[in-house]
DNA sequence: AGCACGCCGACT
DNA sequence: GTCGGCGTGCTC
């Protein structure tokens, strides 16, 4: 066998195709697909990742560059890892190198030194110490001293420890070090950033029948082993999570690793525990950790000393030895999204992941998005059903309160409706607890002037800067911005400013005005910001000392608490305001995922939601629990619009300070889309396998847009987007290929091509 | 992504 | 007459 001459290095920039490297003799027997490398790059040297081995380079010999080193011994992605970031760039659309980077945590990216510690190590047995002691005192009695600590503490301990605790310097343990009876090591050290979390060991629960059935199915993959995906559609309080436990002992039994994928705003302390009472070894990837810890958690899973991997959208990509299940929970929430470069979907990498590691992957949800319901109800994914709470506890009934009508009658928008306020009077009589939900925080989103209209809005983005009482700033939550809020207004300068609309912060206060005398907690990002904060909040629920908490996404979620029975939707319908093709089924899952929180305990429970639009579908649906109606009915409308799950998009995002370049560099692109369609169509299919096959017909892509995007400017940017929408995701492909040249950044104009957007503001 | 090469405006 | 704008193209 010849050994490899050239290698393919994916550098992490936006480049088209990896690049060739000379292998210089001396690395040629020890390169392979995965390893990381130094490579010299115009006039200095990048880090790239080899992915492979040609026999020739596509330029002229003499312009082909050596590769310099490798960083480690041992590639940095194994193969099939390797192989998911080669997908991932494929059908996102990045580089292969910035595929990789994103799978890599920034600390183990960095090539950071690790963080080191010197370690005491006797040489000698105890018995030659004790015998080396016995012959008498030492000329240097610092090192009789040392060595009987060290004989009593029995391990290596850290010089560090050992000199603050003799109350020596370095000295003596360098001439015990220099005579060879201790060695000073130095040692690389790991945090553990979960140590303190209380252990309470809980053993497996009962299941229902409806549990068992699932989690049957989950175990004939798992014994196989076979790649399956799973839809556990299991309404809230099903007991989705005791599946995915019990499921994963039989994985952890097996020898091999489960990764569980959980929302950001879910991955909290109380969850991470009920992993941790069930497994010994759990692994938590968080984004409050720092880099450091990230990556000592990275290796430490590498190592495969982690039985279960916990963790938010990136853990998806933890570097598992032999990886036995995959378990995305709350499947549906939009966070799975990554929203830069490049931007996957966690929940369709897991997918795939699954594939390529031949393992099961068990999806979870209340409110499945919709393309995943499609897939189980095409048979591509199993679905499994918990239509029943464990306990056989009923769903919390759910009325909806016209706001438009109680504005009439009231002559004002109430913030809470008469109907909830009763409702809150009586559960405070009965000493029972009220959750409020409103999806914006801040208390006033709007600050505007009554006499001219003026609103007072971002510099740097086209968005009304909230009303912050607290901090008493006007922020704006893309940029995140600060004024002072206008008490004049700046274009008429009459006195009387309006502060309108309502976030969490008002409604807080306006509980505290009408029930005076009880406690009230608000739960968002703005108070929530540190890990004591929430356990209060959690602490006040579990104990009755809070009446009331209001807040926005973050009480939507796990959230279970039984002494909760009433559940007040603020503003139920205001993501259908967004002209969004998902609003509907934003609005459906918000209202169920938050009404789920109501009635966990024996005394049951009720749900309000305030609308404006109470007759619109979504809302009839959530009232009446009826996800598969909802479903059918939303589903019948993406198939007439070609939305996905029955066709796929792609966003085109055009980014420029100036206005001209921009809406240019947009229109220009909208010509060359329109043309990529035609070329697209012309390229004749892949030889398929099937001889003779027919070139089958190459389904139709729109291209829609340029237009300005529904928020036209943040941080000074100005922003236009097209929409491709194709009926399959090759088709897209196909176009975005054929378009490539056109879709690259370039000076003063970005380029953003977002596959599969969750967002299209 | 950076960084160099290359063609059109306000300055000593 | 030059310095410098950023538009375009390349990186093995």
């Amino acid at each position: 066998m010849t050994l490899p001459r050239f290698a393919e290095i994916a550098l992490p920039l936006p480049l088209p195709r990896p690049l060739h490297y000379r292998v210089p003799e001396g690395l040629a027997p020890r390169i392979t697909v995965g390893h990381r490398v130094w490579v010299p790059f115009r006039n200095g040297r990048l880090i790239g990742y080899c992915v492979g081995f040609v026999p020739f380079p596509e330029i002229a010999a003499d312009r082909v560059k050596d590769i310099e080193s490798l960083l480690e011994d041992e590639p940095i992605l194994e193969g099939r890892l390797l192989e998911l970031t080669r997908w991932i760039a494929e059908y996102y659309f990045c580089s292969w190198g910035e595929a990789i980077e994103a799978v890599l945590p920034p600390a183990v990216r960095k090539a950071r030194p690790r963080r080191t510690i010197t370690f005491v190590k006797l040489l000698q047995s105890a018995d030659e110490v004790r015998a080396r002691l016995a012959e008498g005192p030492d000329v240097k009695p610092a090192g009789d001293r040392i060595l009987r600590y060290l004989l009593e503490a029995a391990e290596d301990v850290p010089l560090a420890e050992a000199m603050g605790r003799l109350d020596v310097t370095a000295s003596p343990f360098h001439t015990l070090a220099r005579r060879g009876v201790v060695a000073l090591e130095r040692r690389e050290v790991e945090s553990d950033p979960y140590k303190d979390v209380p252990i309470r060991p809980h053993p497996p629960h009962a299941l229902t029948a409806d549990q068992e059935t699932a989690l049957a199915a989950v175990l004939s993959a798992l014994d196989c082993p076979a790649f399956r995906v799973f839809l556990l559609f299991g309404v809230t309080g099903s007991g989705k999570t005791e599946v995915y436990l019990q499921a994963i002992a039989r994985v952890v039994a097996g020898g091999a690793q489960a990764i569980v994928l959980v929302p950001e705003i879910a991955l909290t302390p109380q969850t991470v525990a009920r992993f941790r009472a069930r497994f010994e070894r759990v692994a938590v990837l968080h984004s409050h950790l720092t880099e450091a810890e990230r990556g000592d958690e990275w290796r430490r899973i590498r190592r495969g000393e982690a039985q279960v991997v916990i963790g938010a959208r990136s853990a998806v990509f933890a570097p598992c030895k032999r990886l036995g299940l995959i378990v995305v929970d709350e499947e549906h929430e939009p966070s799975f999204k990554q929203e830069n470069t490049p931007r996957y979907h966690a929940r369709d990498v897991a997918v795939m992941r699954g594939k390529l590691e031949n393992a099961p992957v068990l999806l979870g949800s209340a409110t499945p998005a919709l393309e995943s319901y499609q897939n189980a109800l095409s048979g591509k994914y199993a679905l499994l059903s918990l239509p029943r709470r464990v306990e056989d506890r009923p769903l919390p009934p759910v009325e909806v309160v016209d706001l438009a009508r109680e504005m009439h009658e009231r002559r004002t928008v109430p913030l809470l409706s008469h109907t909830l306020e009763v409702y809150a009077r009586e559960a405070l009589a009965r000493e029972e607890q009220v959750i409020f939900f409103l999806n914006r925080r801040g208390f006033a989103t709007l600050m505007t002037c009554p006499s001219c209209h003026y609103v007072h809005r971002c510099g740097r983005c086209s968005v009304a800067m909230t009303f912050h009482k607290r901090s008493a700033i006007a922020l704006c939550h893309y940029c995140g911005a600060e004024t002072r809020p206008p008490t004049t207004c700046p274009d008429c300068h009459s006195k009387g400013l309006q502060f309108l609309g309502v976030g969490t912060e008002k409604i807080e206060e306006e509980l505290k005005r009408a029930f005076a005398g009880t406690e009230v907690a608000r739960m968002d990002s703005d108070t929530m910001r540190s890990r004591k904060s929430y356990d209060r909040v959690l602490g006040g629920l579990l104990t009755g000392d809070l009446d009331f908490v209001v807040g926005t996404q973050m009480v939507a979620k796990g959230l279970d608490f039984p002494n909760v029975t009433l559940v007040g939707v603020i503003a139920g319908d205001a993501a259908l305001f967004l002209k969004d093709f998902r609003a509907a089924e934003r609005t459906f899952q918000l209202v169920t995922q938050v009404a789920g929180r109501a009635g966990r305990g024996p005394r049951g429970g009720r749900v309000v939601v305030q609308a404006f639009n109470p007759t619109h579908f979504s809302l009839r649906r959530a009232v009446e629990h009826d996800y598969e109606g909802f479903a059918r009915e939303e589903l019948e409308h993406r198939r007439e619009m070609g939305y996905p799950p029955f066709g796929r998009l792609a966003r085109v995002l055009v980014l420029a300070k100036d206005e001209g370049r921009g809406r240019r560099a947009a229109e220009e692109l909208g010509v060359a889309l329109r043309s990529a369609v035609v070329a697209a169509a012309v390229v004749p299919a892949p030889a398929a396998g099937a001889a003779g096959a027919a070139p089958s017909p190459v389904p139709r892509v729109e291209v829609l847009g340029p237009a300005p995007c529904p928020i036209a400017k943040i941080k000074d940017r100005l922003r236009w987007h097209l929409l491709l929408k194709a009926p399959t995701p090759a088709a897209l492909g196909r176009v975005l290929g054929a378009a490539r040249a056109d879709l690259r950044s370039r000076g003063s104009v970005d380029v953003v091509v977002d596959v599969d957007p969750v967002s299209l503001l």
